[in-house]
DNA sequence: CGGCAAACCTGCGAGC
DNA sequence: TGCTCGCAGGTTTGCC
């Protein structure tokens, strides 16, 4: 999915046609996402004018003037599609369509349905079950080498695994675990509570600049997502080891021939890639 | 606790 | 051209 990158450039695009206008038409066109929406989902949100668009890990907050709150996931294929309304197309899956009172219309389109939404309200919400578990914002100061290490300390688990648990830092996915163990020069291999000191340091390091730089540049973007605009992200082409199963890494001094580049493993039933000259 | 597989669901590209 | 298979950015659950 969307991971962090993606899931803020989505924000950030949400928060510029949506933040002070009313919704003056919301359209649910089935009963569930990954779970069955709320109760009176669209009587509790039509009307209402758009506070805030806000982010926390994967979860876009969408705050209403009465203080409900939107709560969205994008899932795996879940896309925000913003058009104006006398250009809309309905497409198939688009499960619930926002519409503003300026003529602006939003699409919650998500082929494979991993994504969900849910009403909460603003003073609780951190409290949501969904949530309430999660882990520091990688952005933010809060996460930083010593509470890292301390997340870590005695996981006998690999440090992958470990990083794609939200409990352990918030808004991680598949695709920048890999870019950000590769900066860090450390092994996915390696056993999570082997990372402490200044290796933590170092990853908290890579984890920042990579998320920074894909936020940067608007996000990744594979055959199945794109931003609010419609528009591709740039981030893709960043790609030091994601999906570069062979070829030389970027910084390539570990001797390509014998370590054959970028290896391809599965690791929780998931696809991780590495520079094994590189990354210990 | 840990590791793994399966589950949820659809689409797409590769290979035959 | 058309079929089957494997794989895909996420997360939860259940089993050993």
């Amino acid at each position: 999915m969307p991971e962090l990158p993606e899931v803020e450039t989505v924000r950030r695009g949400l928060a510029l046609k949506l933040e002070g206008r009313r919704l003056v038409r919301v359209q649910q066109n089935r009963p569930d996402l990954r779970f069955p929406l709320p109760a009176n989902f669209v009587r509790r949100l039509e009307g209402r004018r758009v506070a805030a668009v806000k982010r926390r890990a994967k979860y876009l907050l969408i705050e209403m003037d009465d203080e409900t709150v939107l709560l969205v996931h994008l899932g795996m294929s879940g896309r925000m599609l913003v058009s104006r309304r006398e250009g809309a197309i309905a497409e198939p899956h688009d499960h619930v369509v926002l519409e503003t009172d300026d003529g602006w219309v939003v699409r919650f389109n998500d082929a494979r349905r991993f994504g969900l939404m849910d009403l909460a309200d603003r003073d609780t919400v951190a409290d949501h079950p969904l949530l309430a578990g999660l882990g520091p914002e990688p952005l933010e100061p809060e996460f930083n080498g010593p509470g890292l290490a301390a997340a870590l300390a005695g996981r006998s688990t690999n440090l992958k695994a470990a990083l794609l648990d939200q409990r352990i830092v918030a808004g991680l996915g598949n695709i920048y675990v890999s870019e950000s163990l590769y900066r860090a020069r450390l092994s996915p291999r390696r056993r999570a509570g082997t990372v402490s000191g200044s290796r933590a340091n170092q990853l908290v390091a890579a984890i920042k600049s990579v998320l920074e730089e894909a936020v940067e540049a608007g996000g990744s973007s594979l055959r199945d997502y794109v931003q609010t605009s419609g528009e591709l992200g740039y981030f893709q082409h960043r790609w030091a080891v994601y999906d570069r199963e062979g070829q030389a890494c970027p910084d390539c001094d570990c001797n390509f021939k014998r370590t054959g580049g970028v290896r391809r493993i599965v690791q929780g039933g998931r696809s991780t890639f590495y520079c094994p000259g590189r990354q210990r």
